[in-house]
DNA sequence: TTAATATTTGACAAAACTTGAACAAATAAT
DNA sequence: ATTATTTGTTCAAGTTTTGTCAAATATTAA
């Protein structure tokens, strides 16, 4: 197995060299091999576990007490108390300082506004080493989508920017479900949006969600015809296709295309409608038998049930 | 099997000669066969070897600690690239072996039919590794879009397939730029397609040329106003604008659009327009003092001699 | 022959790494 | 309030790594 420098460790995990050294005497945080010239070199599984140690410190545990515990452990401890905000970090000049969600999200806001995609996806990728999956989501994709498509809506922000803000997030959703979904076996879902629907935050949102509930998520992207999506689905046997409905609310196509998709399916697959507007068809919905949910959180426990059925 | 005198190596993999001998002398690197006068010669293996230890080296590695590595070894140290997920991933089951550009196109087109992003994406990564970046841009994306495209005209393919190809050509540019255009003071240009123009294939290949140019390229996504247009100029100071016309070629609305980017531009940028309707508006081109260019060579022509002007 | 290209060796300087010590800021303990 | 302890950073001095260069020699092509 091919072992790193120190550089390599430090810019995957966001932590100084030093800081990394220090940790190694003080507390054997990890104990990397050193070539005769005695360089340190380490380990993927060292990598992972100084990336868990960042996350933990940042969340306010001492380094001290975690030190010495064993990757399961760092995982569990993570997973219970991923809410903690960060303490606010008093010298952040070096860009390498990891920072709480909230300033993540207000540099990621700013690029927007800047339009300057390349800064919004560096600020991402930092994002994602020095937060957890869940955080990252809910913390900052979620909350600058919303942000950037309500001032867009109230005329401080321009169209550019909810083009941009929603192609890096969909690069990003691109990125994480290729190295997410890892099991061929995971349980298959299409996102996308019906014709005449043209925006995709939601379809965006949900895809993030459902990616990060261990489907392999197939995002189509926004304004698709009925007859597409129900290949799509076909093709990959997915399970469940998502629909976000937006903006309008009383689009008068809205009937055909979702029984036109339904008399397709035949079944074969759950159909789940969410979004502002999903109420406002709550008539046919019914009528071919979809679920509306309300909000991400309703839909992720829709998909947790789909799965645990079908699994067993 | 052909073999190659240094001086092909060194422009084919971008080390210098010398450099691809000090590696050799000091870790064994490669070990190319000589002529009976003592010339090196190089295999077409030995250069896809030299590429991916220069990526490798590139991103941190050192070369002592990999000179060493097999061919596939070093394939996985580079698609480990940005996130390490702790989960097993699932890349081990892909096929590691390197294609030719062919190939690659082959199963990208096969994977977009089956509508499997996960499929391309990681087909993506592979050519990126295989190829160089100009192989790749010329001989798979290109090729991959425009017969996507041309299929969907033909009704072969639906509007999801063509949908599908751009979201991850999208996404895959925005990686590539992303790692590429590390210079600040690169030259900016915005890549996009104005109003009434709905078809991005040809602002992201576009894009992809500009980039490869060493251009910082910004791309707005399709269908942007004038006035979006030009105020994403002004922010980020560019010296060019890059419109692609695909459909349709006698849009009422594109005059208008076009004459006002001019007015709000006021000669602070370039203006460059192509794509295969982009002649239907010469009339409004010729007038704005636009430069129309009728394929990808005489945009990367155009682009190199602004930046030399400007250069100077 | 002349100019361009390769090869080998040794040398060199910039960048990166290591260790130890000192330091300031924040926390905890007294 | 004062005193420890923890924690991350910074500095300095001494190695090691790494890419480049120059010099001397040899080969190739025009």
């Amino acid at each position: 197995m091919p072992k790193h420098p120190i550089r390599v460790v430090a810019k995957k995990t966001g932590l100084s060299a030093g800081l990394i050294r220090i940790w190694e005497r003080r507390h054997g945080a990890v104990t990397p091999v050193r070539t005769e010239t005695n360089r340190r070199l380490y380990t993927d599984e060292d990598i992972e576990r100084l990336i868990l140690l960042g996350r933990a410190t940042q969340s306010g545990e001492s380094i001290s007490q975690i030190a010495r515990l064993s990757k399961d452990e760092l995982i569990k401890l993570l997973s219970a108390g991923g809410h903690i905000e960060p303490k606010e970090s008093s010298a952040d000049r070096v860009d390498l300082t990891i920072k709480s969600a909230s300033e993540y999200l207000e540099l990621c806001f700013k690029a927007v506004r800047d339009l300057d995609p390349g800064l919004i996806e560096a600020t991402l990728l930092k994002a994602s080493v020095g937060l957890t999956q869940r955080a990252l989501f809910e913390q900052v994709l979620g909350p600058l989508m919303y942000s950037v498509g309500d001032l867009w809506r109230e005329g401080d922000l321009k169209v550019v920017h909810e083009h941009l803000a929603s192609a890096v997030v969909r690069t990003f959703l691109g990125n994480m479900s290729g190295g997410y979904a890892a099991h061929e076996s995971a349980p298959r879902i299409i996102v996308t949006t019906p014709v005449g629907q043209l925006h995709e935050f939601g379809a965006l949102m949900a895809g993030l969600t459902a990616a990060s509930a261990g489907w392999k998520t197939i995002y189509l992207g926004p304004n698709i015809p009925a007859g597409d999506i129900a290949s799509a689905v076909l093709h990959n046997n997915a399970r469940v296709v998502a629909l976000s409905l937006i903006y309008p609310a009383d689009d008068p196509r809205m009937g055909n295309e979702l029984e036109q998709l339904h008399t397709i399916l035949g079944g074969k697959a759950q159909i789940i409608v969410g979004g502002r507007s999903a109420e406002g068809y709550r008539n046919v919905i019914d009528k071919i038998g979809a679920l509306l949910v309300k909000d991400l959180s309703s839909l992720q426990f829709r998909l947790d049930s789909i799965r645990s059925v079908n699994a067993a």
